[in-house]
DNA sequence: GATTCAACTTAGCATAAAGTTT
DNA sequence: AAACTTTATGCTAAGTTGAATC
């Protein structure tokens, strides 16, 4: 049950507990209401084990299954082995440091392709941005020419293109020209994709010379509804104002969400919907029980029907619509180069819905205009104009940041921003860059554990304190943790907001000493569960920090993730404490490899190796997920498979038995022939077989974690590129079309030696 | 030092698209 | 080709961090 590990605390009166001091001393009266609707707490506090239990149940499954696992020869992957040229290459490391900039390197190659005709590319001055000084004193830095053929051809052809760059019309025709041909499909790629990687980075801050786009897309104005769709009040029709309409639609469309019936959220989207509506609505409109929006309700869901019931051609025609918008609106150019924008559309007006128990949820959230949209371009750049009778809030220059667009939000006030997609060179040298810290901080974690192990004994509170902290964030991997300003998101917390009432010290444990129990709602709400055995310094430090506390009081009183971090810059430079969760993921990734991975397995028992190295990744940095809801038929539908599979292979080896016996009999080629055929039959079904068991492990395993998360964004993807190069896997089996758009840098440039 | 603000990364879920089965 | 399942993508909330301001 969900609001368990909370029952001691509702017990207690909270009226006797306040404490002036306390700045949470209101949380308890609703504490034990805390996600009891929450489902998918439900569903994953099902699964009773905690984390370490989780851990240890995974490797003990490994065992079992190893042991199990059909012994068949590695048969599918020769063709890629062969694939993999010998490239050398070697990396450019990066240190995150900043190198001085020189006039006069080598300026980008000049690649794009360019929509056509639509005159957005034909800036007059970005020529002159093009020459990305690179720095000659740091050996280190300079992008490593690589010898091969290959690519000293295209090198060849950059430089060539560089001397090409002066007279402007001749570059541009050429672009043209790559993209005419590609006018009817999207298959735009005749350009070769541009390595970014390979040349020299800013430094001083600044992000870039040129950026052009052409602003935001809008969310498509509000359609009244027909006025055959009614609304009623207290059991009478009544015809809304469009803006009072509009809100209620909202709400409407939500009407099958459970979190409509929350008091919460009514009692906030009531308010808001109120100051939508005229005085007249206002007063005639008093109770939001009264309100009857089934009509619309059935209306949206008549719609939605109707949009799957469309006709291919309808279907087509919509996705070309989008596609030119995607054209228009998708794409900008920084640099020189034609780089995807992530989230080029506006947030769409509507309910705010904050994960967990959120007390703004309800809340309308306003439709942004052109006048709350503030736009970023180069001064030289073809600015793009607002919708005709607008205005843009400001239009600024500033290279210093990388987005295009922002406006703020009126939930909470903040910024939000319209900036690349992750295979922009922005985006990915960032990336690129946040690994190379996490790998530098492996080169002295040694010296780090050995500190912070020698100030748990310190004599000043603050320093064990911030010792003890550090400790759970690299051995369990847990976030800085915030302060957050109460009554403006849901109670959650990281390492250093943990309150007393988020751990529990045992002595002894199923056996074991010194277990610390976490219980705690982290990012997103979602709930760390953990016990995990601790040193005994660690619990000593743990049962004074306790002393004398209330559950609702800091853990860490005399810490914060500013004192923190000051602390981590001093033991490197540029370590902050989410360096630890990227190098903790990335290293288990790693070892999981080397421990998991068997060469003589065929691909899909490693791709299975691997998918379990990345569960145990997921585990320690506790991406969970709901349990999809169709789980349990798709485990049964897969089981049910692999059942036939079995009589198949059954029927296919008593053919065999047969055959061979008919061929001792006739002794004839052509019963020989038939065995052999029979033998093959029994292979392939027997690899078919397994491969469904496999597959069926790894879906059971999955259930309920996430892999998504640290694929993206914790795993150096070298890791993951260099395992594939070195057991012959297609990169394809470990990232889709998008992965490997992130991962482009990785990708080509880690070899299968590449070690974190 | 505390607080606020700005910029950017990380997160899970809903839904669209793609793939598979009937 | 409809129905169903699985995977990929889009969306946007919720974090972290460092700088600016109080």
């Amino acid at each position: 049950m969900s609001g368990d590990h909370f029952h001691n605390d509702s017990q207690i009166d909270s009226g006797s507990r306040h404490n002036d001091s306390h700045k949470h001393k209101d949380k308890y009266k609703d504490k034990e209401h805390k996600h009891k609707d929450h489902k998918k707490d439900k569903e994953r506090e099902k699964s009773k084990y905690s984390n370490s239990e989780h851990r240890d149940s995974l490797d003990k499954k490994h065992r079992d299954k190893d042991k199990e696992r059909l012994k068949l020869k590695d048969g599918s992957s020769d063709k890629q082995k062969d694939k993999h040229k010998e490239k050398k290459k070697e990396e450019r490391p990066f240190d995150g440091k900043p190198k001085k900039e020189k006039e006069n390197g080598f300026g980008s190659p000049f690649i794009k392709s360019e929509p056509e005709n639509d005159g957005f590319y034909h800036s007059p001055k970005h020529e002159k941005s093009l020459k990305r000084e690179r720095d000659d004193d740091d050996a280190e830095f300079k992008p490593k020419k690589i010898k091969t053929e290959e690519s000293e051809k295209k090198a060849k052809k950059r430089k060539q293109e560089d001397e090409d760059i002066k007279p402007k019309k001749k570059t541009k025709d050429k672009k043209g020209e790559a993209a005419t041909d590609g006018k009817k499909k999207a298959k735009k790629e005749p350009e070769e994709k541009w390595k970014w990687w390979e040349e020299e980075r800013y430094t001083d801050g600044v992000k870039w010379k040129f950026l052009e786009h052409k602003g935001p897309v809008f969310a498509p104005p509000y359609e009244p509804l027909p006025s055959n769709v009614k609304f009623y009040y207290d059991g009478k029709h009544m015809k809304l104002s469009p803006g009072a309409e509009e809100v209620a639609t909202f709400f409407a469309k939500m009407l099958d969400h459970e979190y409509t019936t929350k008091d919460v959220f009514r009692k906030n989207f009531f308010k808001d919907w109120r100051k939508e509506m005229t005085s007249e609505e206002k007063s005639k409109l008093t109770d939001l029980n009264k309100c009857d929006f089934a009509e619309m309700s059935e209306y949206f869901k008549a719609q939605s029907e109707a949009r799957k019931a469309m006709t291919k051609e309808e279907k087509l025609k919509i996705k070309e619509e989008n596609e030119r918008i995607l054209q228009e609106y998708g794409f900008c150019l920084m640099d020189n180069h034609k780089e995807r924008i992530a989230n080029f559309r506006i947030e769409p007006p509507g309910l705010f819905r904050g994960r967990g128990d959120h007390p703004k949820m309800g809340m309308l959230k306003r439709r942004i205009r052109p006048e709350d949209i503030i736009i970023n371009c180069s001064k030289d750049s073809k600015h793009p104009k607002p919708p005709p009778g607008t205005k843009w809030k400001e239009v600024r220059h500033d290279n210093k940041v990388t987005w295009l667009v922002s406006w703020t939000e009126n939930i909470q006030g903040s910024i939000k921003y319209i900036m690349l997609n992750p295979s922009s060179r922005i985006k990915g040298e960032k990336d690129w860059q946040k690994y190379e810290m996490a790998r530098k901080l492996k080169k002295c974690v040694d010296r780090i554990r050995a500190q912070y192990r020698e100030d748990w004994k310190s004599k000043e509170m603050r320093i064990r304190q911030r010792a003890v902290a550090l400790y759970f964030i690299d051995k369990l991997a847990l976030r800085a943790g915030n302060e957050k300003e109460e009554g403006e998101t849901a109670d959650t917390v990281g390492c250093c907001s943990l309150r007393v009432e988020h751990l529990t010290l045992h002595q002894e444990m199923d056996g074991q000493e010194y277990v610390v129990e976490f219980d705690f709602l982290g990012k997103d709400s979602i709930r760390y569960y953990n016990k995990v055995p601790v040193e005994k310094r660690v619990f000593k430090n743990l049962q004074l920090f306790m002393e004398d506390k209330e559950p609702e009081d800091d853990l860490f009183d005399r810490l914060n993730t500013s004192i923190l971090n000051k602390h981590l810059q001093e033991l490197m430079d540029g370590l902050t404490a989410k360096v630890f969760r990227t190098y903790n993921a990335s290293i288990t990734l790693q070892q999981q490899l080397n421990e998991l991975t068997t060469s003589e397995d065929n691909v899909p028992a490693k791709i299975l190796s691997y998918n379990r190295a990345n569960r145990a990744v997921a585990i320690l940095c506790n991406h969970q997920r709901a349990p999809p809801k169709t789980f349990e038929k798709s485990m049964q539908n897969l089981q049910t498979k692999i059942d036939a599979k079995k009589e198949q292979l059954a029927d296919a080896k008593r053919e065999l038995k047969s055959a061979k016996a008919d061929a001792k009999v006739r002794r004839d080629e052509k019963s020989k022939k038939a065995v052999e055929a029979k033998k093959k039959a029994v292979q392939r079904i027997e690899e078919q077989l397994m491969k469904l068991e496999v597959q069926a492990t790894d879906r059971e395993e999955n259930k309920q974690i996430a892999l998504g998360t640290s694929k993206l964004n914790y795993l150096d993807p070298r890791i993951s590129v260099a395992w594939c190069k070195k057991f012959g896997i297609p990169i394809e089996k470990i990232y889709n079309k998008t992965q490997r758009e992130k991962f482009a840098w990785a990708i080509d440039m880690a070899e299968k030696d590449y070690e974190f």
